[in-house]
DNA sequence: CTGTTAGCGCCTTCAC
DNA sequence: GTGAAGGCGCTAACAG
């Protein structure tokens, strides 16, 4: 699923090197001009408008603390009248601790990372914690930067899809829990919450092999991404359990920029001696797939069989349907935010929890060399055509 | 767009009513205890180990006053030796403003909010602006709480793809900007960015009436939401421009909840005398059509016309293609932010902004009557097969 | 150029 | 049951 286009060292520093302005204090440019600030009311103005201290009025507003019936009645009151909205920032000066966590991830647009965010958003939300959202482009410097600024509010937690080992170990350092989640940069040393790569990416590939094919390109966007790495893995692991040798030239990277990718899917397919099947290591490969195909003039699965992993609403919509392995990535994000929330309340070893990924069959594979033929189970919803 | 289940009225209390522990009030439930905090390092830990005082550190950080070079090489050395992170919620306190702001939207899972916010978010970071997330269900309840949320944070604005006028009215009196995206709830009152759903919508509609159809069905979630208004209003007028009475069961509202919505379109579609032309309102209900047409073996343009307000990703790679307008919904959120930064840097009379929604002919749409004609223009990358 | 002073808004002992 | 006092961490005058 990564989006990203880098993944430099861990540098990690702790603030940016050198003389300039520097990231620790974040080279604050001018005090906003704060326009009109219409003086919003603040707990003494409730205070005095109820005849009482401010402490009694905190006791009151709170509901800590012994206060008077009446005079609680009066404070809630004088509350409601002025649209008093306590201070949070007061608050957590004060506690020490921001009911938020801040969430990390590489590319809103990319549906994976999205449903990752609702997932978490909806876990947080029950917990009455906010979410400090940052979408860092995937890239290593943006998000140790993002990580600063949520250290910088004081969250009680990070939730991270990492692009390298700086994030966690900043975060670390500072003693704020974190979990990684899709990709995972510090094993033993972190939570993750992550997908079974291997076992999906093996069952894709066994599948394929069982159908016939050997000429299997596996498409990933960096050999070197962990994500990548376990399904790599997973697609050694059924040649090997097949007998059979790993093909040279299985596995290609076509890189993260949407243009390369298309370009070297196209002439991946346009070969002298193309690959009978082509498995996508993700969603945003497997768009390629599916476009360079048809302008190709490819027919699936007869020219090509194609799997996927991950799966995405359009593969189930198009004709064939792709068979794919569907990342639970709603569930991911869920998973992650209860992790956290477990951790923020009492610490202990570090846990990585892995989610499986089904594997759902459909028209996109037949069997090598039978025409025409397609494989059991569903087609995508349009094969009635 | 709309995902969201009610609308209720803006009933915008500043606080919960009644006794309740109240919203005003968050009932704090018990002071999260923290582990076991390790004392971040703070200004005062800087300033000493740089033998200053906690003022110099202040300005040698910030950089605004007169530092001597060599003591604020002491005070940034001695800030990257401590890992000190400046407290947000200690500046924001003193400055009055936090350097975020509140991003209200209805459901990151479709993948049209996701875009609105990737947009907005892309724009907020480049100018040094957190986001605070909150994915409100299309509440509204829910949306007016986070409206709280945010304010208590003291965010320098707000974006809110709203779901009454409720948070508008409630974020404006505390006079925090905030700019309402896709649905307008307070014209005039407040900026907005939209798209142009009339036009769109009767573009569609246009399209659909030259070809000869008559018998042509437009599916909204609820006829009372805004934006369903405004698509409704662009069919209406296609059907006036060309001199037609509009059906009388011309528009229908299949609801939010995914389950009735696949059943009402399936219900529409095997009528005795199905419409020969269908209007998806938003890809919700597109998706819907597809999957139901499908099902009934209805062939797509020979039996049924298609066509969506909202282009998605599968819209192109399905065969054929579907014809659609599509939402710039990644510029509707960059728009917002920018027009929200504009009003932040001062105030002056709101805005409404809508941005075109170009109309893309595909496959979906043929002449009545002509089995089997497709149309001009495109058909989808699979329509080569 | 640097330190002292004061206070942002809130909460929380601790007396009364 | 209530108020007074102090301080969370930081910054902006204002002196020196």
């Amino acid at each position: 699923m990564p989006q990203s286009r880098q993944r430099a060292d861990a540098a990690a520093l702790e603030v940016a090197p050198s003389a300039v302005p520097s990231a620790t204090a974040p080279a604050v440019p001018t005090p906003p001009v704060i326009p009109d600030a219409p003086a919003r009311a603040t707990l003494a103005d409730v205070a005095q408008r109820a005849g009482v201290s401010r402490s009694t009025a905190s006791r009151g507003l709170t509901g800590r603390g012994y206060v008077a019936p009446a005079a609680r009645e009066r404070i809630l009151l004088a509350a409601e009248e002025l649209g008093y909205v306590p201070d949070g920032n007061a608050r957590s000066l004060k506690a020490r601790h921001t009911p938020a966590v801040g969430l990390l991830v590489s590319d809103l647009r990319n549906r994976f990372y999205a449903e990752v965010a609702a997932g978490a958003s909806s876990v947080l939300r029950d917990e009455g914690y906010t979410i400090v959202l940052v979408d860092d482009t995937g890239s290593d410097p943006e998000e140790v930067a993002a990580a600063r600024t949520v250290l910088a509010m004081r969250v009680a937690g990070v939730l991270v899809t990492p692009v390298s080992a700086a994030v966690s170990q900043l975060v670390a350092r500072h003693g704020v829990p974190l979990v990684e989640i899709d990709r995972q940069f510090c094993r033993g040393e972190c939570d993750a919450v992550l997908v079974d790569n291997v076992t999906g990416a093996r069952e894709l590939t066994e599948h394929l092999l069982g159908l016939g094919h050997r000429r299997i390109a596996l498409l990933v966007n960096e050999t070197g991404w962990t994500t990548s790495a376990g399904r790599i893995k997973g697609y050694h692991q059924a040649w090997a359990a097949a007998g059979r040798e790993v093909p040279a030239d299985g596995v290609e990277a076509v890189g993260f920029d949407p243009d390369q990718i298309e370009d070297k899917v196209g002439e991946l397919l346009s070969r002298r001696r193309p690959p009978t099947a082509v498995f996508a290591a993700n969603n945003v490969v497997a768009e390629a797939v599916w476009r360079q195909s048809a302008r190709l003039g490819l027919r699936i699965p007869d020219d090509l069989s194609f799997v996927a992993f991950d799966d995405s609403p359009w593969m189930s919509m198009v004709s064939p349907g792709i068979t794919t392995v569907a990342q639970p990535s709603v569930e991911l994000g869920a998973r992650a935010a209860r992790l956290l929330l477990s951790r923020m309340a009492k610490p202990g070893r570090p846990r990585t929890t892995r989610l499986d990924c089904p594997l759902i069959v459909r028209g996109s594979t037949a069997r090598l060399g039978r025409r025409r033929t397609p494989v059991k189970g569903s087609e995508g919803v349009r094969s009635a055509r």
